[in-house]
DNA sequence: AATCGGATCGTCT
DNA sequence: GACGATCCGATTG
């Protein structure tokens, strides 16, 4: 299995979204490794997307989806939970990240269901903070840079599902008009 | 199977 | 001071 690269990572936005499915996200805490493949994402970006958290303009929360690609940015909602992005955007944009919304479970299984306390493998981590539970991602992982970390990083997964759904995104009120919910079936 | 409300607090207005 | 890029359990049909 080999890392995904920088250069990944700084095409645009919507693109890097849809490459992501079938891609495996790995965590590593002590010796212990879980990962699964990622199902479902969601493109964010800056300027011409009301949705999403970088439209106006930095801010402390969402200075990372500026920063350099291949960075969690990692968001604190609902008073209770985290979700993870990895911020990616070609030139053109100035902020931009795909949120990870759905893994199916791959490795480490037994970790994450104690991580989440339940034993249904279908509910284990699909949904954006589901897996963040399932994998200990928290605000300590805010601007990981996962091309070089050792404990969080996105590496190939596989190559042949049917196809990639796009939908509305999940949760928001505006840009309804943007199918930047991608999603395959494995 | 689908809908509804409660939990809970950082972030932005 | 209001509101989420959500989840879960309870209730209803």
């Amino acid at each position: 299995m080999s890392r995904l690269e920088r250069e990944f990572y700084s095409q645009d936005t919507i693109k890097v979204a849809r490459q992501l499915l079938g891609k495996t996200l790995v965590r590593k805490i002590g010796k212990h490794t879980m990962s699964g493949i990622i199902t479902e994402t969601e493109a964010y970006r800056q300027a011409d997307d009301p949705a999403s958290h970088a439209y106006k303009d930095v801010t402390e929360r969402n200075k990372a989806m500026f920063g350099q690609v291949g960075h969690a940015y990692v968001y604190f909602t609902y008073g209770m939970y985290y979700c993870v992005n990895v911020v990616a955007k070609s030139k053109r944009h100035k902020a931009g990240a795909v949120l990870i919304r759905s893994l199916k479970p791959h490795e480490g299984i037994d970790a994450m269901i104690k991580n989440r306390g339940t034993e249904n493998i279908t509910n284990l981590t699909n949904g954006p903070a589901k897996l963040t539970i399932a994998l200990g991602i928290t605000k300590i992982q805010y601007g990981e840079d996962l091309v070089n970390s050792k404990s969080l990083y996105i590496e190939d997964g596989i190559k042949h599902y049917q196809k990639i759904i796009a939908s509305p995104r999940i949760g928001i009120k505006s840009a309804m008009d943007k199918l930047w919910n991608f999603k395959i079936t494995i």
